[in-house]
This record gives structure tokens, C-alpha cells and sequence, in this order.
DNA sequence: GTGGTCTAGACCACG
DNA sequence: GTGGTCTAGACCACG
């Protein structure tokens, strides 16, 4: 899995690593409990600070998408859970996205198709 | 039209105010033309600095949802682009939402049952 | 001459006046000596404050446009000032957008057929 | 790359800043991906507030002619957008010059020779 | 150290 | 009265 930081983002360099596991995970390009690459040796892939990928990686543990140990690194998790419905904050970007959307011409339907693809077959 | 401020979110407060506003001409809370607070009476409601307010509706003003104008204040645009399709960096947040939901075991059908709701009617 | 104010612009009322009607006798919509409508007339026409017309028409007499007398009103000027060149001002405004075009991807060729345009055939 | 306010200018001081930067790239005194001062920096030298400076350096960045990045302050992109073509303001903004350049007898080999110079070599 | 946000207070031109 | 600009000073997250 490839991960690319875009530096004209506004969203910071951890957040756009965090995010992309994510959407791996999401996606299948990552599978649980596959080993990820080391804070250093990510940090160094990237040419970014290691206290920037460890930030990640700290969030992503928080949020119990990963899981790490001193022998193995880490690791997507196995059991991620799948109980906890659309975050608050998740709803409240998705009416923002949808409201410009509908302004900017985009139709129900249109909108909707792309919610698919971005979902994925399953 | 009454807008919040979370005090505690960290979506910079300018930017809470532009969102809502964007949210309320696309919702219809916000119609072509209306007349908007002028900055000081949103700032004296919201309890906040005129320059914030300002900052927001500049940048609505950029975005071309608003017009401002030293007689009339500002008002919801009459004719809003249509055209512009959906941003690069909504598409972005967009994908990154979905495949958040997908792993808190949200249903492709609960999430355009939402998309749906969130469009509305029209 | 047909004079339109564009409600959504940054330049002031007064100042859209004041262009309107230096192009117009520019590009012959006016012509040496031809009578102005009264400021009350204009005023009525777009629909704004009287001020707002008079302050252009005090300008247009300050730069030599036009003349006015309590007789007459105001009429275009029959010598205007041809020798002086172009203003400072001008000039810095001029760099700027061709700067500004330049980086868009106009051409040197392209940009001075737009001129040549604009002046027109004379 | 040496900036100037001018204090008796009716425009702006962040936006003599944002103009002065454009003419820099524009004309080759900043390179693609060359470092701008820090905005402390700027405010220092010139003498101005730190905000005056951030908003310049925010409106370049919205208009895509430079990225800012805390890592590394601002710099000039490596790649501007060279489709826009000229602007509906600069297109109004150039003929009012053109229509006053006229009036005070600039001939039209003047002024294509001037734009010409402006334009710079290639 | 960097840009980003926010405040309180002030002054300005436009209309 | 309106939005726009500017200042001095402060705090913040990112890296």
C-alpha cells in the first residue's frame, strides 16, 4: 500500500497518513493483521519527521483501527468494531459535502452513484 | 436562520459561520437575495469578534454564495454557479467519510438512505 | 449611452460611473460637447443616491472629462487634455495585469490583439 | 525580491503585497518553488502587521500562486495553473485603462509597445 | 519556528 | 450604518 502526502493540502501531513490507512483498511488494501511499515521506516519512505507518523499511528490506535506491540510493530486489527454507526462529526461533514454539492449542480442521483463507487461491491 | 458556534470542535469558528451559511441557502433556510446579519449583529449574537464574521462572509463572498455590499449588507446570491461539479477536496472528504461508515458497519443502503435525506426533495 | 451598475463588484458605485462614462467618450458613445443627464435623472435611472452620481461627475470635472455650469448641466468636454500620457496609476495597474494574464497562459500576441481591440480603430 | 508599500495608495497594503509577489513570479524575480520571507519576517521589514502579511500570503494561496506549509513557510508553486486565461475583472480593468490611455493620446503603437515591455522576452 | 486563528479596539470610504 | 482594513497582542497545532 502506497501512501502520498499531498503538501498543498490544508490537512495535516498525520492526518493524511491516518486517513489513507483508513481507506485502506476500508478498500482491502490492507488486511487485518497485516504488519505495517515502522514508524522510522515510514517516516523515512516519506522523507517526513518520525514524531509525525508516530502521531498517526497513535491515532489510529486510539481509534482502534490498529494495533501495536514492541515485538511486531503495527498491525491492522483483526476484529475492528463494526457497531459504532457514523460518527457525529462524520455526519456533520457529510451534509456540508452534500450541501455544497447540490449547489454546485451535482444531482441526487449523481451523487448517489458516486457514494457507490466510493463504497465499494460489498 | 440561527447559526451555532461549537466551541469545542476544531473547524475554526469563521469557518463553522461560512458552513452553516453554505448549508442554509442549499437547505432553503437561506433564500436567493435574503438579507443576511450584518456583520456586527452576528458577531454581538454569537457572542464573537466582527473580524471573524468578516473573515467568514469574505470568504463566501470569494466563493461567490453571498454578495456584500456597504448599502445593503450582505445577501444570498440571486444566480449561484451551477457549473463547478464537485471540488477536489470534497471528493477527497467524501471518500474518506464513506470508508469510514463502511468500517462502522454503516450499509451501503443506510448510507445513501442518509445522502438521500440529507439532499432533500428536490 | 447606457450605463450599468454591476451590483456585485468591489468597485464602487460612483467610481463604475465615472469608468462608464470616461469609455464612453473614448470609444464615441459620447461625443465632444454631447449633454449628460442631469444628476437627478441618473440617480432616478439607476436607482441609487444622488450623491453617489454627483461624486462621479465631480471627479469626471476634476480630471478634465467633462464641464459644468448651472445652465447647462453637464456636457463632455470639447478640448480634452491630450498630452498627458499615461498615468502613473495606469501604468502600475497595466503591469499588474498583464503580469496577471501572463501567468494565466495569455500570450504576448494574444494580449495585444485584446489591446488592439480595445482601442479600437483610430 | 524587494517589496514597497506605497502608504499614500488607495490600495491596500496586503493587496500591494499579493500584487507585487504576482509581478515577481510573473517576471522571473521569483522562481517556481523559491522561499518567501516568513510572514514575521515581512511584517518586520515593512514595517506592518503580521495579519496584513497573512492575509496577502492567504489570498496567494487561494488564487494558487504560492503554498504555505508550517514546515516550511511559504513558497512560490512549482506549477500554476496556465488555463485560467484573463480574468472577466482584468478584461474590465484593461479597457478602462486602454479607454484612458486613448483620451490622454497614447497612440495604439504606444501602448502595444508598452504591454510588450511589460509582457517581458518570451 | 511556522502559519493560522482570534480578540479588542480603531479608523476609513461608501452611500 | 455598512463592510473593509489595520494594529498590537495573544494563543494554538504542526512538525
Amino acid at each position: 500500500m502506497i501512501i502520498r502526502i499531498d503538501e498543498l493540502s490544508d490537512v495535516p501531513i498525520y492526518q493524511q497518513i491516518r486517513n489513507q490507512i483508513v481507506m485502506g483498511i476500508s478498500d482491502g488494501s490492507l488486511s487485518p493483521g497485516e504488519q505495517l511499515p515502522t514508524v522510522r521506516a515510514l517516516a523515512l519512505e516519506l522523507g517526513i519527521n518520525i514524531m509525525t507518523v508516530s502521531k498517526a499511528y497513535q491515532q489510529l490506535k486510539l481509534e482502534g483501527y490498529i494495533m501495536t506491540n514492541r515485538k511486531n510493530g503495527a498491525r491492522v486489527r483483526i476484529e475492528i468494531d463494526k457497531q459504532k454507526g457514523i460518527s457525529g462529526q462524520n455526519r456533520t461533514g457529510l451534509k456540508r459535502i452534500v450541501s455544497e454539492a447540490r449547489l454546485s449542480g451535482v444531482t441526487k442521483s449523481e451523487l448517489i452513484t458516486l457514494v457507490e463507487e466510493l463504497y465499494g461491491d460489498k
